[in-house]
DNA sequence: TCGCAACTGGACTGTCAAGTCCATTATTCG
DNA sequence: CGAATAATGGACTTGACAGTCCAGTTGCGA
């Protein structure tokens, strides 16, 4: 019997371009209402509306609700850690982190402290809920994680920061105080809290500087 | 027309000790419930069943769901606050502080990381769909801040803590290292990010001591 | 150009959940 | 005691939602 799986869409087929952008459109749609509803406050229906799409297509691309909100983590994870990557690209400095606390400060600002993180929100939701999901989150801080580190490792590479620092427990009290940062301002309305604790994250990687 | 404001349960009625027992047990069932399912992944129904009480009940003293809610982000609130009430109340030193940051510590590491914190996961979920919900949490944060800031104060008092030193910051950045902490331990299943989360918060404090 | 497979539309089903209603049983208090 | 009101049981209504099914269309490759 040859690989009669039953193998669904979203694997071991052959997707067209106009597949994949229907596919690409549901994804899309799903996030961001998952990220202002959250996931069971997001019925199919209004996927389907947001993205023009038929009950059917969604069955054709996902197995069911938990495929496409597998597929939503996976493309969060992928927007956030790319825009992460993008900004800590170039920096290797106490300077440049402060740039980069600042850009994210700046952006949390323009929401008015509202939305919060979109990989925390998935996490609080999901990580209790589904093991599947919460090894994808994790998997996601950890990469994002790995951004910081790539920065703090330049850094100690450029004799900034003191050799026995451990660039690995830094990023994580970064990621730590900014996800804690945006839960307070998400429920304060304010960007005090985040803007705080991202000072207090920048000023513990300064004690480790020389 | 005296008062015919068809006032509900929850307010201005009489209820007798068996009613308030009724009442009771329902808000703390379903504080259970939303604390591992989330709101909208309780049903009333699921409700019903661990408080051993009928719909008419329920309706008797919430006039909806999101009464309910409202009642369940009070109690946990009043948990949290009283718990830490409680550990906080002999604390004005650093190394109290310590203690009590043991203690969550612990505590989390006996829930294997998983669960998070009641109100941060409440927050997460309601602070950005229901404004009353968004104000009752952000109020129960306050009121946790306002306990750490009692403690800083007194260090403050018995001089271990600059004079310049702010303690309602202090404590923001404290319950935002916690909550973040709390967060990725829930993601990963793993204590660590709290403790380097908390040890980066006490630390912060320490900086601020003569 | 022919055939198969990817793709799409949308009706239909079964389930579950919120909220309503009314009848019945306690409890309080004059 | 005996109204008035609190408390309770549970059936019923209504709607929403996940998931199924099949008929129809589009598009690619031999």
């Amino acid at each position: 019997m040859p690989r009669q799986k039953k193998a669904h869409a979203s694997e071991s087929r052959k997707p067209t371009a106009r597949g994949a952008a229907t596919r690409g459109r549901i994804v899309e749609a799903a996030a961001d209402l998952v990220y202002r509803q959250g996931a069971s406050g997001t019925s199919l229906e209004d996927i389907m509306a947001a993205s023009a799409t038929s009950k059917s297509q969604v069955y054709h691309y996902f197995a069911d609700k938990d495929g496409l909100m597998r597929a939503v983590i996976e493309l969060q994870t992928r927007r956030v850690t790319g825009d992460h990557a993008a900004m800590l690209k170039t920096v290797d400095s106490l300077q440049g982190l402060r740039r980069w606390a600042d850009g994210v400060i700046a952006m949390n600002k323009a929401a008015g402290g509202a939305g919060g993180c979109p990989l925390g929100s998935l996490a609080s939701e999901l990580a209790d809920r589904s093991e599947s999901a919460r090894e994808m989150l994790a998997l996601g801080f950890a990469r994002w994680e790995s951004h910081l580190v790539t920065a703090l490792r330049a850094m100690r590479d450029r004799g900034e920061l003191k050799r026995e620092a451990r660039p690995e427990d830094l990023a994580t009290t970064m990621i730590a105080a900014l996800e804690g940062g945006l839960l307070l301002a998400q429920t304060t309305h304010e960007t005090r809290p985040l803007e705080l604790a991202l000072g207090m994250a920048i000023e513990h990687v300064a004690r480790a500087c020389v």
